[in-house]
DNA sequence: CGGTGCGGGGGTC
DNA sequence: GACCCCCGCACCG
């Protein structure tokens, strides 16, 4: 039985998408979900600071697609070590993938920041909408902002991007949040305007199902089907979908069942922060289990409890009203680096022009396949086939992997961290104009005394990372 | 320098 | 025609 319900928020209570020509009024708001994942709707008041930014938890950049009306953002992944080396944390290493093209091309091919770790940072690739990157849209109309989101992420979360940007702060580049003027453009529509697209050549607005890629075999269905008591595919929501990475029971929201959200039966992104899920590949319902880890590590338990996760609602609606600042720090250093370590991913300063290909060596090792395209891109294969086998389950014991949520948010100082961060100090957590429900909180952090103190020309100069 | 939004345009189905 | 992606530009902080 097909169970997907509105959330009564949407005053019509029929449905609605994002490419409808009118879109409902709507007299209750949606707290903001930076972590949205799987399909799904919300309704943000206007005056929400991050949905006027279009912000995301995941790395999403602009997609154009020739609708002034409405914004389309697909996501870009995660950027982790080619050997997928473990943490001191348990976990692997999720950095968050530059939005900027030239700024992710520096990114990748890069030493993995783990001291003890040969392997370089690649793009972990979103192909969580049969095959295509997960899509975001954002359409504005008076006095809301409308929010849709296609496919369920097939890769682990990115960091935060607050926590990149206290990074920067570390670093001395002042980091502010207040919305930008050219954030704000995406034309907001009088009322029931028809969205005809921009009146150049013949482009018309976006149809959201994919009916393009081969490999995706996305069928030509309708979104509304999905009232229907067809199965659909959780990762395209289409029927009739054979998308490898399919489960076809539905799944609802343990968290949000009213919302209108389909709910990944093993979406990885919905385990923990630190720890993922490989995908079922054509199989289905995945259930997190130990697997050894790619460099011979013995992969502890690890129960992270750092993170307030997708679509958690912290509070409710009612504070939205003021577009406060947040000054909260989320750990500078994920996953016990020193930030130093990290801050060459964000800067150019030190870079190196680490164009080549992935070693033949990870590439086997990791069962993935790499192949270049003009640009030094790496582009990522993934064999559904091997994928169980190639990821690091930390989360094994944790019943609550695959949906429900704890919220311990205490702050863990892991003494056996590479870096010595014992001197690590709680960081405050802020608060956010349109709550966040899922604001990292800190885990390994530092004082920024200690990190000044670290010589990032050094690390950058380990002779264990340029073995490539 | 990088995040963001806009828009042109090529390629593919 | 639809829709994917890439690219460049402009703006901003
Ligand atoms: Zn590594
Ligand atoms: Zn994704």
């Amino acid at each position: 039985m097909i169970s997907f319900d509105m959330k009564p928020s949407v005053s019509n209570p029929g449905d609605w998408d994002i490419n409808d020509a009118s879109i409902p009024h709507v007299t209750h708001y949606d707290t903001f979900q930076d972590w949205s994942d799987g399909h799904c709707r919300y309704v943000y008041p206007a005056d929400c600071e991050p949905a006027k930014r279009h912000t995301s938890g995941w790395a999403m950049r602009n997609t154009n697609n020739h609708n002034v009306h409405i914004l389309k953002k697909s996501c870009l992944g995660v950027l982790v070590c080619s050997l997928r080396c473990q943490l001191s944390s348990g976990g692997i290493l999720r950095l968050r993938p530059a939005i900027c093209d030239k700024a992710r091309k520096k990114q990748q091919g890069k030493p993995c920041p783990n001291p003890r770790c040969s392997g370089r940072l690649e793009i972990l690739s979103c192909r969580g909408h049969c095959g295509y990157p997960v899509t975001h849209f954002w359409r504005h109309t008076e006095n809301a902002i409308f929010f849709q989101a296609k496919g369920v992420h097939d890769h682990p979360k990115p960091e935060a991007k607050a926590t990149v940007e206290a990074r920067r702060n570390i670093t001395g580049v002042p980091v502010t949040r207040k919305p930008r003027k050219s954030q704000l453009r995406l034309a907001t529509e009088p009322r029931a305007v028809k969205l005809v697209g921009r009146p150049r050549k013949k482009r018309r607005k976006e149809s959201i199902p994919s009916t393009k890629n081969p490999e995706r075999l996305l069928l030509h269905s309708h979104f509304s089907a999905a009232s229907q008591s067809i199965p659909l595919c959780h990762s395209c929501n289409e029927t009739g979908c054979m998308c490898p990475s399919t489960s076809w029971s539905m799944g609802k929201s343990l968290s949000h069942p009213e919302s209108s959200h389909w709910y990944p039966n093993h979406s990885f992104a919905h385990s923990d922060v630190n720890t993922w899920s490989p995908v079922a590949g054509p199989m289905v319902n995945y259930e997190p289990t130990q697997y050894p880890s790619p460099i011979g590590l013995t992969v502890s338990s690890f129960n992270n409890n750092n993170t307030l996760t997708n679509n958690h609602n912290l509070s409710n609606a009612s504070s939205h009203h003021t577009p406060t600042t947040y000054v909260a720090y989320p750990h500078p250093s994920p996953e016990g680096f020193k930030p130093s370590d990290i801050f060459h991913l964000d800067s150019s300063i030190h870079c190196q022009s680490n164009t080549q290909e992935t070693h033949p060596s990870s590439i086997t090792q990791d069962n993935h396949q790499y192949f270049s395209q003009p640009g030094n891109h790496h582009f990522e294969h993934l064999h559904p086939h091997h994928l169980q086998s190639n990821f690091e389950v930390m989360h094994h014991h944790d019943p609550l992997a695959q949906g429900q949520w704890q919220n311990q948010n205490h702050v863990q100082v892991n003494s056996s961290a590479i870096w010595n961060f014992n001197e690590s100090i709680p960081l405050p957590v802020g608060t956010m104009a349109c709550p966040s429900p899922s604001f990292e909180f800190p885990e390994l952090s530092a004082t920024e005394g200690s990190q000044v103190s670290y010589s990032t020309v050094d690390y950058w100069a380990v002779p264990q990372n340029q073995q490539f």
